[in-house]
DNA sequence: AAGGAGGGCAACCGCATGTAC
DNA sequence: TGTACATGCGGTTGCCCTCCT
């Protein structure tokens, strides 16, 4: 390590390098007596000869007693990749999912480890695209995820309705699909979907006795079927997650495609929905008319968007749709039934300390702040432009595991879930 | 046993942003 | 409005440890 002072503190006599254990536990008397108001003043107030922000850093990094020491688990692993591949390298944000765990902790343990994982499975550790993928070829990724998709049931929720009509994927009309498309990033989290966890409280669920088409499935605005669960509610994200449904960044669309057509991801059979959150189709539509940057004017054809959709013909009906269809429904039943066991499980409620709104109780009509979230989007948004995107409501509202959103700003105000 | 290579990780650097004046 | 200072963050450095030859 260099003995140079820091140039903010230069006037000051200070230590460098490694912290030895009489400074850590000078640092800690300290912040224990006064706390850490302001750390220009910590070093001065423990007897230090370090510069307040090499005590901050070294309380944030490894003295504050709620980290979390040891080596990172699966699921921690799993969560990095899944936040990473929508946040990219905000390791302050992405840390924000892993209680006890610092933005350094995460980068170091990425770069360290997650990079070289994701670099032997051909991806792109930077896009999570495959590295063989390139833009010329997303024309084909598409039609090829489109056809990976045409088995899944794709959950539309009809207008001022908590009802959710199912369709065959190849059913939907093209920009439905471009639609559904868009949102598929989160996909691959909702491969991982295993069973609704019991911690959650549900205050209502529909009826498990409505009629085909009409599948019987959850208030979205409660239930969360998804094993990434437990780390938001941990992290107490879980409200605002619910209140301001999930978000789906279209920019990652590529990403997606190439997953999809790799295989790794919509093939998987889950009992789960997902919804799109209205940023994510405001961001698509942003994202489609940028010429520079959306997969279609990157296909190599020269075809624009609106040409591109046009083009998209309907995928042949499957042979056996109906039989298949049934034996979703029946499939899709048993999990409602089994589902609905474990979600009424009371619990107390739970407050974010934020604005101190009961997590667990929220209603479908809440919609005030979403409403405000939506409003406060940026009026442009493409892949150029991706870093003026708002990344806090967008960690806010993370959830890409699948959950819920309001698609009241376009596609004839309906919600979308998908079973696949 | 010695030393070189590589990995893990703590800490630093420099920039951006926020805030007070 | 401009300036100074504090804080936060991502990128980078370099020490230390382990493994391999």
């Amino acid at each position: 390590m260099q003995q140079m002072g820091h140039h903010c503190c230069s006037k000051q006599k200070v230590k460098r390098g490694l912290w030895s254990p009489e400074e850590d536990e000078k640092l800690i008397r300290c912040i224990a007596t006064h706390g850490h108001g302001c750390w220009s003043s910590v070093p001065k107030l423990a007897g230090l000869e370090r510069c307040g922000k090499s005590c901050r850093l070294r309380w944030i990094n490894y003295l504050r007693p709620d980290l979390k020491r040891g080596s990172f688990s699966a699921q921690e692993e799993r969560i990095i990749i899944d936040v990473h591949r929508i946040l990219g390298n905000r390791w302050a944000q992405i840390a924000k999912h892993l209680p006890g765990r610092t933005d350094n902790e995460v980068k170091n343990f990425w770069n360290s480890c997650i990079k070289k994982k994701l670099m032997a499975q051909g991806l792109d550790p930077k896009t999570h695209n495959l590295v063989s993928s390139s833009a010329s070829g997303c024309a084909s990724s598409y039609n090829n995820a489109c056809n990976n998709l045409n088995n899944h049931h794709i959950y539309l929720q009809q207008p001022n309705s908590s009802v959710y009509q199912s369709h065959q994927y190849h059913q939907l009309n093209p920009s439905q699909k471009l639609m559904v498309m868009g949102t598929a990033p989160s996909m691959d989290m909702m491969t991982n979907t295993q069973e609704i966890p019991a911690t959650f409280n549900v205050t209502s669920t529909l009826s498990v006795q409505q009629p085909r088409p009409y599948r019987p499935l959850y208030d979205p605005a409660v239930s969360i079927p998804s094993t990434n669960f437990d780390y938001y509610q941990n992290n107490n994200l879980t409200n605002s997650n619910i209140k301001y449904p999930s978000s789906n960044v279209p920019a990652n669309l590529e990403s997606c495609v190439s997953l999809m057509d790799s295989g790794s991801i919509g093939h998987k059979p889950v009992s789960c929905s997902s919804l799109v959150d209205p940023s994510s189709v405001i961001g698509f539509e942003q994202f489609s008319s940028s010429e520079d940057n959306c997969m279609w004017a990157s296909s190599g054809s020269g075809e624009s968007f609106e040409e591109a959709v046009a083009a998209m013909q309907p995928a042949q009906e499957l042979p056996d749709c109906e039989e298949q269809d049934e034996q979703d429904y029946q499939q899709q039943q048993r999990q409602d039934q089994k589902n609905v066991n474990v979600l009424t499980v009371e619990e107390p409620f739970e407050f974010d300390e934020s604005d101190e709104v009961p997590v667990n109780d929220i209603s479908a009509g809440d919609t005030d702040k979403t409403d405000h979230q939506i409003n406060s989007l940026p009026s442009s948004f493409n892949n150029a432009n991706f870093s003026n995107f708002d990344f806090e409501f967008m960690d806010s509202t993370i959830m890409s595991c699948g959950m819920y959103g309001n698609m009241s700003s376009s596609m004839d105000d309906q919600l979308i879930a998908w079973d696949c």
